[in-house]
RNA sequence: GCUCCCGUAGCUCAGCCGGAUAGAGCGACUCCCUUCUAAGGAGUAGGCCGCAGGUUCAAGUCCUGCCGGGAGCGCCA
């Protein structure tokens, strides 16, 4: 049973079809729109007028005619209650109020189910994949997010979910890191995560200035690659403490490991599988790929190094270098092999949610796969998220120009804290409240924006709580429970509007509440999570200018009952949305 | 030099497969809590959609060139 858009927009393509035949006009694909007036109606079509000019007629007349067409078929007569013909050729529907009101008892019958889909489809979604030694940058908390993001939309679609938290714990990074500490002597295990860094960062400056330890760097990450004891050590201690400390973050943040709160039904049918394999998995699996990319003739030796060369004007890639070692094409080469060759992991997508600035890898990488015959190129997609800048510049580490992460959500608690005013919360709830006002609003930042575009930090802008955030959506929702509790019981069944002429404010909302799954669907499958916040966001600004202008709990019964229902499928829509963002909704704030 | 991404209001961004009068938020200025949560609402000001061509009945959206910003381009990941 699909939702009321898809329902009307099948209905109209179909009946246009029927038009177009029984007057024996050339058949052609119908696009159904949304015009962005309302006095255009709630959608169009512009067959007409393709049709018109193909064959050299009046576009009018032709639209009307099918109009007339269209208004002998009583399937539609129940849906609209106006098609017209707007110049220079459209055809505009209005949704009957009657259809969008039942789409509303939709909402508040089927809760935290309304949008949500069943397929057999799979989905496989790289993202966060921090580096282990490193601080988890604001760049890994942005593929996280946005990869959170997208991992609940296709759950929701009823997809079978899996999170592969992709690490990068292998590679000469770690060479770096072993030659480091076997220089100054340490004991890895009583360093953090920022000791790593900083040996990290002060071994490449000694790089810098003495090219040779570059090469006992190489050599350290071959010893490792070669599985010695010594070097592994050092390597499984980093790993280890890295881990803890993302784990502390993704708890703190609720991601990688937090579902929506779904209704059970949707929740059991298939939750999110969370994987971590890591680079240093595939370790095994990256011979027989090498040995494979030889055979196909995919790769090839050059300079001692192996070589993939492809026709087009993209540049070369390597997949071995010329002391043997692997590179980071090389592993991700195996991953993809080893996902598709486990039962568990094969998907009909896999998606990845990692930098821009690893484009052309990615595109090398995809083609590789084409060349070596594995799956189709267009199930690997590869969703690159913009850089973050600071007003200052880019971020840099070795000049100490970075966003640390702790400290951001730490600032952003803080200042929800010091906003909540309400008497009635106690302290104990405060504490609760402002964390998820403070990462709500920190993840709703991030992801009101599309992942591609590349932003500059702006402290003030990141920690605002008001107008185009979280909070407002929190707020809205918190207000929507307010006035709904203070209605006591009251059925919300059979609703009609009868002799009520609904005002502006109450259809807008109407208007977009069945687009809900539409919105979502689009989020999802352009991996644009930002298409759903803008929905949310307009329906949280049309509901404020409807209970600020209209009253709700005194109005005469009939319209108290229809006002009372859009304002729990509001609160409802608005906490399914927030959920599939990661974002919680508290019921007061 | 080559490849990819971006350029929309003072700032940060939306704008779906080309469609009807280009939208928000922030900031500025005015108003609105004896109605249900003011983290809210109403309003004003603010635009050569980088520039120039082209395709089209129709271009912020598609194509070409240029300018400006960013990223990447065999031994980093």
């Amino acid at each position: 049973m699909p939702y009321l858009h898809e329902e009307i927009v099948q209905l109209i393509q179909k009946s246009i079809k029927q038009s177009i035949k029984q007057l024996k006009l050339a058949d052609m694909p119908v696009r159904v729109e949304h015009p962005k007036m309302a006095e255009h109606g709630d959608l169009a079509v512009n067959t007409a007028f393709i049709l018109a000019k193909r064959m050299g007629t009046n576009p009018i007349k032709l639209a009307e005619k099918i109009v007339g067409e269209l208004k002998k078929n009583d399937l539609i007569n129940q849906y609209f209650d106006s098609i017209a013909v707007a110049p220079p050729g459209f055809i505009n529907f209005r949704i009957k109020t009657e259809k969008l009101l039942n789409e509303v008892e939709q909402v508040i019958k089927l809760k935290e189910a309304y949008g949500a889909e069943k397929s057999t489809k799979k989905v496989l979604i790289d993202y966060s994949s921090p580096n282990i030694a490193k601080r988890f940058s604001v760049g890994h908390l942005r593929s996280t997010l946005i990869g959170q993001a997208l991992a609940n939309f296709y759950q929701f679609l009823g997809w079978r979910v899996v999170a592969d938290n992709h690490l990068g714990d292998w590679g000469t990074q770690f060479g770096v890191i072993i030659a480091a500490v076997e220089k100054y002597k340490l004991d890895v295990s009583q360093l953090t995560i920022l000791d790593l860094e900083k040996i990290y960062v002060q071994y490449n400056k000694l790089i810098e200035k003495n090219p040779k330890l570059k090469e006992t760097a190489r050599a350290a990450f071959a010893r490792l690659e070669k599985g010695e004891a010594k070097a592994k050590k050092i390597w499984s201690e980093a790993v280890r403490l890295s881990l803890k400390e993302f784990d502390g973050l993704y708890q703190k943040l609720e991601v990688m490991q937090f579902s929506p709160i779904f209704s059970p039904e949707v929740q059991k049918y298939n939750p999110i599988k969370y994987v971590t394999y890591g680079e240093s998995f595939y370790e095994k699996i990256m011979i027989q790929v090498i040995k494979e990319a030889k055979q196909k003739g995919v790769a090839k030796l050059d300079a001692g190094a192996l070589i993939i060369r492809f026709d087009d004007k993209m540049p070369p890639a390597m997949l071995l270098k010329s002391n043997g070692t692997t590179t980071y094409l090389t592993r991700d080469l195996a991953t993809i092999w080893f996902r598709e060759n486990t039962a568990e992991l094969k998907s009909d997508l896999y998606i990845y949610e990692v930098g821009a600035e690893q484009s052309l890898h990615f595109r090398q990488l995809f083609k590789t796969v084409e060349m070596l015959g594995w799956c189709q190129k267009s199930k690997l997609v590869h969703v690159a998220h913009g850089m973050i800048r600071l007003p200052e510049g880019k971020m840099s580490t070795r000049k100490g120009r970075t966003v640390n992460v702790e400290t951001f959500v730490d600032k952003i608690i803080n200042r929800s804290r010091n906003l909540i005013t309400n008497p009635e919360i106690t302290e104990a709830e405060k504490e609760k409240l402002s964390r998820v006002v403070g990462i709500g609003a920190l993840k709703y930042n991030e992801l009101k924006r599309g992942p591609a575009v590349n932003y500059v930090f702006d402290w003030e802008e990141a920690l605002n709580l008001e107008g185009n955030s979280g909070p407002y959506l929190q707020y809205t929702f918190a207000r929507c429970q307010s006035v709904l509790n203070k209605a006591k019981p009251v059925s919300l069944e059979s609703l009609t509007a009868g002799q009520i002429t609904l005002s502006r404010e109450e259809l807008g909302i109407l208007r977009l509440i069945y687009q809900f799954n539409k919105v979502l669907r689009s989020g999802a499958f352009q991996y644009a999570p930002n298409t759903l916040v803008g929905f949310l966001f307009e329906l949280a600004q049309r509901y404020n200018t409807f209970y600020n202008n209209q009253p709700i709990l005194k109005s005469e019964a009939q319209q108290r009952k229809i006002r009372l229902a859009l304002t729990s499928a509001t609160a409802e829509m608005i906490k399914i949305g927030l959920g599939l963002l990661g974002i919680r909704a508290p019921n007061r704030m």
